[in-house]
RNA sequence: GCGUCGGUGCCCGAGUGGCCAAAGGGAGCGGCCUGCAAAGCCGUUGCGAAAGCUUCGUGGGUUCAAAUCCCACCCGGCGCUCCA
């Protein structure tokens, strides 16, 4: 039974998607005024995990992903660089898409942009204009009523009264606003901003409302999960929802949020300087190792990414990699162990743990290897497939090493041979060290030796 | 301050009433395999020869039984209006 812990209902409850063996996701996209960190990509990771592991247990998923692509920072980042907001969009827009080629991460099935959907969102505000949830501020924008609605504060599980006393202990209260729980729809325009027409005036989207218009236009009311890292369920996600449910639309059936990435105990930040990009992180190291460190934890739970975390995860990569290479005939087509691929099933279905999946990914590694010692190809086969099937699920693919053929190796390797046939174990060592030097791995096996890039 | 999530063995990290001295990965140690390696497998890493004893932030409590439930406290993450 797939169960998803719910951010409005705080409880673990099981998932009955809308239709019937589809499912429809809304994961929040980045904002592309800058590189992308390793946050995003935890993040990013998530749902491409979450979309795909669905898949496997045979749903048709439908991911959408935004790109916001006209806020604050990317004017801001514009003014800065001297060039178009346009053009900031883009630049870190085809960034983004470049590292998350690298992650692996498949792209959404659509990929809306906010600019693309302005006369939605003015049509949007203007339905919340006509019921009374929304209002003008002269000069300033429409803003939303939130006092209008019933259970404002629902995914931040607070009280309207409650936020209203929280509020200001960060950010500074607008004072133009009836309540200091209402936020902005539709910014009106200031000098030099990029603007669009509507019925208050030139303007711009304020809360994330493209979000609204996006996913309901896309998914259709009642869809099924919304996700996004957990720094966005509220004031984020809470607005959008207020706009959604305010306008009497159904919004998302289930709220998924994934926990952060932090820096020695930190929350990894662009303001507190502290984060990695996720371009250097991934010239540095194989990014299945990054996927990997993020299945061993929980998605609801915080963790750190760093150089250490990284190499155990390699390591780890590294032993199902030598598996598949003990058997480079034997993919995910072959067929698969049944009960394992069940208890995978069974356990990941709770909440998408992967660490039990992980964890069971290896025991059925140890598994294949020692039937393979004990020359028991068939069951080898069987477990190997599966070990295949289960790191696809997952979106992990398993090298089985080079395929490639070198002149210079192969004839080290021939040599070393002969020599070893001739006993000559001390020429035999020297070679090895040779190929060493050239960055080779050279593994004997009962089949003759193979050869790796270290 | 309020809300929310968490504090587990050498490290990372699962586990939410008994099957737990506690998955899996990493690291260490011993063994097997190998000419030697690498890879792999087996065992082992709280105390004890064993029965057993003591462990899962701290202190209480509930229960026949608690890492798991309740209360208090300490510590940390995130959020409290434009951060994935």
């Amino acid at each position: 039974m797939l169960r998803f812990t719910d951010t409005l209902t705080g409880d673990k409850t099981e998932f009955v998607p809308r239709n019937a063996g589809r499912v429809s996701i809304y994961a929040c996209g980045p904002t592309v005024y800058d590189v992308p960190h390793v946050g995003h990509a935890r993040s990013a990771l998530t749902y491409d995990v979450l979309r795909r592991y669905l898949r496997w247990r045979g749903f048709e998923v439908s991911l959408v992903q935004n790109i916001t692509d006209i806020d604050d920072k990317i004017i801001k980042r514009a003014a800065e660089r001297g060039t178009t907001e346009p053009d900031i969009a883009r630049i870190y827009e085809a960034d983004y898409d470049h590292e998350m080629t690298r992650l692996g991460v498949e792209p959404p099935d659509h990929r809306p942009h906010a600019t693309e959907y302005v006369a939605e969102m003015v049509a949007f505000v203007d339905e919340l204009m006509a019921t009374g949830m929304a209002y003008v501020v002269e000069g300033n924008g429409v803003y939303f009523r939130a006092s209008k609605l019933a259970d404002y504060g629902a995914l931040a599980h607070r009280s309207a009264d409650e936020l209203r006393e929280g509020a200001g202990a960060r950010v500074e209260i607008d004072e133009r606003k009836e309540d200091p729980l209402d936020f902005v729809l539709w910014k009106a325009a200031k000098p030099g901003e990029p603007t669009w027409p509507s019925p208050w005036g030139p303007g711009r989207p304020g809360w994330h409302i493209e979000c609204v218009a996006m996913s309901l236009d896309i998914l259709g009311e009642s869809f099924d999960i919304h996700g996004g890292g957990d720094d966005l369920a509220f004031p984020h996600h809470e607005n959008e929802r207020a706009e959604a449910v305010g306008a009497g639309k159904s919004f998302a059936r289930y709220w998924v949020h994934n926990a952060m990435v932090n820096v020695d105990g930190e929350k990894m930040s662009k303001s507190l300087g502290n984060f990695t990009t996720l371009g250097t992180l991934l010239d540095n190291y194989d990014p299945r190792a990054l996927r990997l460190l993020v299945l061993q934890t929980h998605y609801r739970k915080s963790m750190e990414i760093n150089g250490p975390a990284l190499d155990q995860a390699l390591r780890g990569l590294e032993r199902l990699d030598a598996l598949a290479r003990r058997m480079p005939d034997v993919d995910a087509t072959g067929a698969v162990d049944a009960a394992t691929a069940q208890t995978f099933a069974d356990d990941v279905d709770d909440d998408l743990a992967t660490p039990s999946g992980v964890a069971l990914i290896f025991e059925t590694a140890r598994r294949a290897n020692a039937a393979l010692d004990s020359s028991n190809r068939a069951l080898a086969a069987s477990l190997v497939a599966t070990v295949h099937a289960l790191c696809g699920a997952f979106g992990l693919a398993l090298e089985a090493g080079a395929t490639e053929t070198d002149a210079e190796i192969d004839a080290l390797i021939a040599a070393r041979q002969a020599a070893r046939g001739a006993r000559d174990f001390a020429e035999a060592d020297r070679l090895r060290d040779e190929i060493t030097a050239l960055g080779i791995v050279v593994e004997d096996t009962p089949s003759g030796p193979i050869w790796r890039r270290a």
